[in-house]
DNA sequence: GGTTTTGATGATACCGGTATCATGATTCGG
DNA sequence: CCGAATCATGATACCGGTATCATCAAAACC
């Protein structure tokens, strides 16, 4: 910057100007200046800058996983919104763990990032210190959770699950299988099951653990489950796969054993991953936000960063029941 | 880091020792420094850190899309390798535009990212330009390119593609169908075309420009390339579905007409994504190194960067071909 | 016309660390 | 036992920008 100052013969402030607030500048000098900025290919430093500025451009995310595809579209839609208001993304994983999201808060504020975004709603208690003390902007997008950190983006877990169990006993199923993650350490999978008993109790249905399970993630998981569920000591009319690809791999098991659905059994999925409405049959399921979450995330973080907005905001961005062949 | 060292009572350099080289202060004083650190709860500032010392430990990476589930295991595993060594990742998507990756490029320069990984090979000369000027090293992971801007860490599209071809033939298909994305723009559609092409000449087919075809990505192009190749002026014996997800969609299509698989066409995909193998029928496709380039094209930046190594490094990670029930 | 206001630019002091060299104490070799 | 080497620590000058206030000329006001 030193050099473009002398080229334009100007000081360091001016051409500092220039690149920040181009109005204070007289139109002959700023030529000049954005002449020598071109001539000498200057790069101006963010780090320096951010640093006497107190404040930089940059957000974080931390995800539970980058390999699972259902955090594409949100990473997306964040990545998008902040781009176009010149803000960067700095992203991590967590696998899930708590000490590790907690360790990877540290090192976020160790590079002051301006704002963060926290797929998970559970947070060591230092990480929340850690954050509050930092005073930075903090949205959670995993659920709605009822007592967030700061500002929450998301749809409820709890009602979309209690939704879609009530759809299955609308259409006639009664006995209906459930299956999530493991629910341990995972506040998502614990709210989809907490939606599916409410939506029994209120249908009538006595509570069934026979009908209910916990999966690893994957394809395998699912075909698996179908399998327990549908030839258990109490045969599912229908299972809800309230996780991941798992409706996927039921149904190719059940293609693989020539298992009419919905004939032997009907089948629902919790995402709405494109290849669930492309499958034979095609698969029920819900349609999420999941991209329009990480826009509306990446933007009120904006809002509140450039003090456009103050307290705590809570966005519900609902869902909606894609009522398909496989039920 | 003035308060932890008046809490202390040390000078702000012994602080800094104790942070970046323990060795160098003596147990007494490191104890008593950790101590204020812990007290303060201080979390040192990288922005200032990195400025000063003139190096950073962020990384920058730039992909086509971010939504796109076929990078997600690249990111995870350079984000994997990263953690690991202390580093942080800035993610962006450029959508596969160049222009695009030049403004992205220069805005991790001005972060001062300390290494690039680059999906991409195209590259405008702007950005190779600031690149070289910047002495950054820089990986390129999107396919085995004869001139990479510095290191290379992938497989070959075109001997991918024409390995798989040459398969096909040799199973004893002789009217092979190709599809990929739009070559246009994107060197590992044209890669792909490439080694098909000189397949089939070495095979002894003559080609027959009614047998490939250039698809958007997505489900439905897949379903909609099956159907006219296989009903076509030229009906394809098998097709080969050399990108994304066009393969699955494929399938699908197959599934809903009733049409066997192979035996009215075959289908080869060209990504080892989960799904291909659990389909029904499994989908014979190509085993690419996803998750260990991301790997190694962290390991060898980083060896870059901390002066472990020092030339250009040309990594080939090969494929291999998976045989299944499709083909 | 003199004074106040406005606008453009510059001088300077930081932001919060680290590189570098200086300092004083301690250890070591012969 | 003395001078040199080693070790632990501190003082100071940056890194490359921006905030803040000062300066001075031109415009506006009464």
């Amino acid at each position: 910057m030193r050099d473009v100052a002398l080229r334009a013969g100007v000081s360091t402030m001016t051409v500092s100007r220039v690149l920040s607030d181009p109005g204070k500048v007289s139109a002959e000098v700023r030529q000049r200046v954005m002449a020598a900025i071109e001539a000498a290919g200057y790069v101006p430093n963010r780090l320096a800058g951010s640093l006497s500025s107190r404040h930089s451009r940059v957000i974080g995310l931390i995800v539970p996983s980058l390999e699972n595809s259902l955090f594409a579209p949100t990473i997306q839609g964040i990545s998008e919104v902040l781009r176009r208001n010149g803000y960067q993304l700095m992203v991590a994983d967590c696998g899930g763990s708590d000490a590790e999201e907690e360790a990877l808060v540290t090192a976020f504020l160790a590079q002051r990032v301006a704002g963060l975004v926290l797929h998970n709603t559970r947070h060591t208690a230092a990480a929340r210190a850690m954050i509050r003390r930092a005073g930075i902007p903090v949205v959670e997008t995993g659920t709605l959770t009822p007592k967030p950190l700061d500002m929450v983006v998301s749809y409820s877990n709890h009602e979309a699950s209690r939704a879609m169990t009530l759809h299955l006993h609308r259409l006639g199923y009664r006995r209906i299988g459930f299956v999530s993650l493991p629910a341990a350490g995972n506040n998502r999978a614990l709210a989809r099951q907490g939606g599916y008993r409410a939506a029994l109790a209120e249908a009538g249905l006595p509570p069934e653990p026979r009908l209910m399970l916990e999966m690893p993630p994957g394809l395998p998981s699912g075909a698996e489950a179908v399998v327990r569920l549908a030839e258990g000591p109490v045969p599912a009319d229908a299972i809800f796969f309230a996780g991941d690809v798992l409706a996927v791999g039921a149904l190719f098991e059940c293609q693989r054993r020539g298992w009419a659905v919905p004939g032997r059994v009907g089948i629902a999925a919790f995402d709405n991953i494109e290849i669930l409405g492309q499958m034979v049959p095609p698969i029920t399921t819900l349609r999420l936000p999941r991209a329009e979450i990480g826009r509306r995330a990446a933007e009120i973080l904006l809002d509140r960063i450039q003090g456009r907005s103050a307290g705590p905001v809570r966005v519900d961005l609902g869902f909606e029941i894609i009522q398909r062949a496989s039920t």
